[in-house]
DNA sequence: CCTTGACCTAAAGTGTACTTCAGAAACTAG
DNA sequence: CTAGTTTCTGAAGTACACTTTAGGTCAAGG
């Protein structure tokens, strides 16, 4: 394993090493190059060889993910990550600041939807139209496919009922 | 429309007129039935009739989703509104103050979370182990297939260096 | 009565994030 | 050198939350 290991650093890692470093499994690895996120190079015979710099660029996916990031996001903002030398402590410094940021907003956000959650879930405005909790913030879920057309069409005739 | 209207509160909405006041697809209406989100009787002709209680529900599910709440857990969650009579304002709100809870939590997770991303990103622990990002908390991202076994293998033998 | 629009069902498609499978080539240990 | 493990590729499968399509039925207005 020792000079294993030695080997697997002057030729770069395998794919299954990867895997081992990261806890990921090797069908992620190779789902997340086809995506974009890592760009091994490959050996003579043809299998994919990794740097060591991409245990942290893997790390650093499998955070974001947790944060609820989208992989297409996480691919945009990683690509800000230096090409020619291998990012330093500074460099994943400054994108995490961009995710903190953007995660501050998300907390907050949340945040205020669960306030008004208070207000709203009793009452009438439940049953639509001008309720804050609709027309508002960016939502949790903010991805997806649905309808997204969310309101905006005409005004309840009648009284709000305990329906 | 007024004429509709009156039509319409006497033998049930049809499926459009719910996809009209609640701004979802009537495609999405259909597939919340058959997730057992609501429960419309169907009239002479086999078409689908909807109380006005749906509206509320259909407008529950919407903001629950926006809160991330998965179709099985609002739908778990639903299951405790009365069977017999129509459900009112408090029974709305006794349900509502659980997905509150529940919400409180992640927010407050995802907090910590964030808290300990100043921290972590820029040390060598990012190259994984022991770090409080990884065997920590909830995810956000609770749901899904992946590989889940998220580390607990053997300790790096070599100082996190800065890849 | 007839046309038009709303509605019906079942099946297939969409996007995200992966996994599983099959068959073949490469690598490693003994 | 051989056996066993890894890795390779492309295609198909999975889960979630819906939408779209196709082909047919129902209902309301002129």
């Amino acid at each position: 394993m020792t000079q294993n290991n030695r080997l697997r650093l002057r030729s770069g890692l395998s794919i299954g090493a990867l895997a081992e470093r990261t806890g990921l499994a090797v069908s992620a690895i190779r789902f997340y190059e086809s995506e974009g996120l890592v760009h091994p190079w490959r050996n003579a015979g043809g299998q994919r060889r990794f740097e060591r710099s991409d245990i942290r660029r893997l790390s650093f996916v499998m955070i974001a993910q947790k944060f609820g990031f989208s992989i297409a996001r996480i691919r945009e903002v990683m690509q800000r990550l230096p090409d020619r030398r291998t990012p330093n402590a500074a460099d994943w410094r400054q994108i995490s600041e961009e995710f903190r940021e953007e995660l501050d907003s998300r907390i907050a956000a949340l945040e205020r939807m669960r306030d008004k959650l208070d207000g709203c879930i009793g009452c009438g405005c439940l049953s639509m139209k001008a309720c804050a909790l609709y027309n508002d913030e960016d939502k949790a879920h903010e991805k997806g496919n649905g309808p997204r057309y969310l309101l905006g069409d005409e005004v309840a005739t009648r009284p709000p009922a305990q329906d």
